[in-house]
DNA sequence: ATGCCCTATGATATAGGA
């Protein structure tokens, strides 16, 4: 079984990607972030014509989360228990559902802006809530998406760049750390280049290019999934050319 | 060649992204 997280950054705007990307790359289990459009605009024709089962969630404009399955798409949840609000919305951010023997999250976690800004608190609070989604089963369990933390200085293209920012901060790493801590690990991909597996490159300064990157789509999986996970990377040519996201999706093969 | 920001919106600037 293919299993795979993308931050896709619209998916009107990447529809034929995906779309040439599922065709060629076999997956059974696509978890999508940054929709960008309310659930009832995802062009889900698009993607059953493959073969797919679609499970989205998503207000309009910003945020906006999927799970596309092929392999079954069942007791689908939407949003955290007891997720925080920001300015009183609950914002569709968190989508589960079953796919065969997996359980599994997709998941776009706030930004933060700035250390100062009230989203770094309300992204904080985020990730103490995405903790309590994780269930002590047997069963394979992922939480997968854009965490938006990098976990350690590896995850960044260049640590001195990144002094005093979101997405590398004490408090975030601790708050992922927390949710690790619940018996899930952060299965970390193979570079495909460059010997780091970075997931994000910025689209201004020829960041990718001179592969000044971040690594902060992650799997983060429980011990059931992450024993029978037999290869993980970075799809980075997905991020060449016209038209690409700003992030690559991550896939993990796994044997369930 | 991986190449000098992108997306959505009661839009013609602005907010948000990381």
């Amino acid at each position: 079984m293919r299993i795979a997280t993308w931050n896709v950054n619209s998916i009107n705007a990447r529809i034929d990607r995906v779309h040439a990307w599922l065709s060629a790359n076999d997956c059974d289990v696509l978890c999508l972030q940054e929709l960008k459009c309310a659930t009832d605009d995802v062009p889900v024709e698009s993607l059953r014509e493959l073969g797919y089962e679609v499970a989205a969630h998503g207000t309009g404009r910003w945020n906006g989360v999927a799970i596309i399955s092929r392999v079954g798409l069942d007791d689908v949840q939407r949003n955290l228990p007891r997720q925080p609000t920001f300015k009183d919305e609950i914002e569709p951010r968190a989508i589960a559902a079953t796919c065969g023997p997996l359980r599994i999250w997709s998941v776009y976690v706030p930004n933060g802006r700035d250390v100062d800004d009230p989203h770094y608190r309300y992204k904080l609070d985020f990730l103490q809530t995405l903790g309590e989604v994780v269930v002590d089963d047997e069963r394979p369990f992922a939480i997968t998406g854009d965490m938006n933390v990098c976990p350690t200085d590896d995850d960044v293209w260049d640590r001195s760049e990144w002094k005093g920012t979101t997405h590398v901060s004490e408090p975030e790493r601790a708050a992922l750390a927390d949710i690790t801590g619940h018996g899930l690990t952060d299965i970390i991909p193979r570079a495909l280049k460059h010997g780091k597996p970075f997931t994000f490159w910025d689209y201004r300064n020829l960041d990718f290019p001179k592969n000044r990157g971040l690594r902060i789509d992650l799997i983060l999986a429980n011990e059931a999934l992450r024993t029978a996970v037999t290869d993980v990377y970075v799809d980075r040519n997905e991020r060449k050319g016209k038209g690409a996201s700003d992030h690559a999706p991550v896939v993990a093969e796994v044997n369930v």
